[in-house]
DNA sequence: CAGGTCATGTAATATGTTACATGATTTC
DNA sequence: GAAATCATGTAACATATTACATGACCTG
């Protein structure tokens, strides 16, 4: 369900083709949700039926068609009102944390440099999220600044501040994980 | 894949019967790895065909049969090989951060609204959390005590505290998240 | 003209969710 | 004897992953 809000919010920025999303689903927001090639064509002609988007053919060259798609109204009316409501926390299911339930059956030495890779792999992305945050800031992302274009400038700063935002929420729950297993690793050297 | 290694660790503290897996995955486990009873029972099928745990026929009354199922050798073999190795983090996914990437389109009312049920529902979660790592702590949780009996004591304590810091991982968890969503509270008033 | 990028699609598989179905046993 | 609990299963559906497949266009 939420790959197509993200989508839809996606598009509100500007009309993308299938390949421009496929792209973004892969790289930039696949920061915040990440879904494969083959979900979001099917899923996009999916959402043109039930009038969420519309695509237009768009011809490069002589043969090669691309289809771009925009938000219908109904699509933009969908996706507030997605944006309005509370959704229920979905279940937890954490492989890590699964994985950490069962450290006691192994070597100290063995559970802690799994945690060693997680403080490793979380640092680099905190490091990712932090630039992508500061850009925000600055206003200075392809996506956002083609969303403010039709914004009233009164709202531009919100609009960073609020984007800038969600990111803070990746980098501090990736500092709580790093966190979490510097701690682990300090309990495990107790019991070496 | 995770719930395969969750149900072999649950198994690694006693043999259980199908029923009372699905019990555990609703309440208990379900504060890690959740799952429903539909798909308990035909992953037990399936482990069983692979030899990973070993079922047997028991009879309450005179018809009523349940499978209590075991960990075999090659099960607990499984289980110590995935938790010694680093998986790969799975893909982002978060529909929560997906919905605040578009409040910028909606009121800061309703945004702000949205916000105040996850710092509730999150702050319950915290203590249910507490309560529990404070009971792994006490070595006084059911499932706890039954590894316990069949393991030395001088490794008592760093399994519980091991088990316990799981759940730090929770709570520390939704900690973050509830002070991201207090800190988009402040941010949303001041754009009110 | 070779290799990379543009562009879209299908198929098979795995995983997870909801709903429905059945019957035995225990408890009040 | 009715209701709750014990106990297991199937079917339909939604979602996500991997792999394969095809062909046009652009750049050096």
């Amino acid at each position: 369900m939420s790959l197509q809000y993200a989508v839809l919010g996606v598009l509100e920025a500007r009309p993308l083709s299938g390949y421009e999303l496929v792209q973004f689903f892969d790289t930039a927001a696949g920061w915040v949700w990440s879904a494969p090639q083959s979900q979001i064509y099917t899923l996009l002609r999916q959402m043109e039926q039930r009038g969420l988007i519309a695509g237009t053919e768009q011809v490069r060259g002589t043969k090669l068609k691309r289809t771009v798609y925009s938000l219908t109204p109904l699509g933009r009316k969908e996706l507030t009102s997605w944006v309005s409501a509370r959704h229920p926390e979905p279940p937890i299911r954490d492989s890590l944390l699964v994985q950490a339930l069962f450290f006691d059956m192994v070597g100290s030495s063995a559970a802690a440099a799994v945690l060693e890779e997680v403080v490793a792999d979380n640092e680099a992305l905190v490091e990712h999220w932090r630039e992508h945050r500061d850009r925000l800031l600055n206003k200075d992302t392809t996506l956002l600044r083609e969303r403010l274009k039709h914004r009233p400038e009164t709202e531009h700063d919100r609009m960073a501040e609020l984007k800038a935002h969600v990111f803070d929420g990746l980098i501090s729950s990736a500092t709580a994980r790093v966190e979490w297993a510097k701690a682990g690793i300090e309990l495990l050297k107790k019991y070496r």
